[in-house]
DNA sequence: AGTCATTTAGTACTTTAGTATGAACTCCAA
DNA sequence: TTGGAGTTCATACTAAAGTACTAAATGACT
């Protein structure tokens, strides 16, 4: 089965080819009929391709920016962190406090601190926010 | 006197303008001694002005990517942002203490409080971790 | 000279955050 | 089936964080 980035580049490529010849058949076309002059097509031809590579490069860049960093889960499980524990992570993130963690994953705000606390030991950190700081560097938390 | 932005923006313009004018020269020239066909003038055009609109995207969309992000300026002004409140939440995102805060700046954990509070009023945010979070969606602190 | 924003700092207080410890429950593997 | 890891929750405590004021010094701008 093809994964949906191949998909979007077959479709993408299809797209530039029918645009490519479309804008061909309608210089032939022009030029025969002397309705449009050349300079016309030829900026016409500019805009297209100047949209097709914007398009283009928008969603290429798009993948391979660290904004979407992937989670290292080979990381999370060296330093021991339990999918509980990694979920109210990246609550912390968000900027949520213990109660409204506890309150979204239905638990506590005990447990919550349980887990918490777990955390700051296992990312050997003081604070929430170092333990921010710090499971970014480590991959552990997407940007 | 002129950022650094706006004379990208007036260089990148006039660069097309220019590439734009070369090639209605050459499909002329071309026309006219008959040496080269219209497809293949217009297969060029197309193929700078795809190249045109790649760079053009991968410069604006470097300026957005968050991996290097540099801090919006004019944000921190609009937000009423002072200096100073700035510093303290750049230490505040690297995961320090108020108490280390006011240490690495050489003022008292009390005055370090104030900014703090006053950040987060202007930020909209309740608790410092949400500040660091929003700072980020506005740019106002690199990742 | 006077106004305004900024920076500094304090007191007194409330709210969160974090630690330490004990305990119950579930699930999975030895 | 016993032991370990994970999740849950509670109590009691200390430590930070944050709020709400007041106030003084500085420097820029009018």
């Amino acid at each position: 089965m093809l994964n949906l980035a191949v998909k979007k580049t077959i479709f993408t490529f299809s797209g530039i080819i029918v645009a490519l010849l479309a804008l061909f058949q309608l210089s032939k076309y022009s030029y025969a009929t002397g309705d449009v002059s050349i300079e016309i097509i030829i900026a016409l031809v500019a805009l297209v391709f100047l949209g097709i590579g914007i398009y283009l490069n928008k969603n290429s860049l798009r993948r391979i920016s660290p904004s979407i960093t992937e989670i290292n889960h080979k990381k999370v499980e060296e330093l021991g962190i339990s999918k509980r524990e990694h979920e109210v992570l990246i609550e912390i993130s968000k900027g949520l406090s213990n109660k409204e963690i506890g309150d979204k994953l239905f638990v506590s705000e005990s447990t919550v601190k349980t887990h918490v606390s777990n955390l700051l030991v296992k990312l050997d950190a003081k604070r929430r926010t170092q333990a921010i700081q710090k499971a970014k560097q480590l991959q552990i938390l997407s940007f």
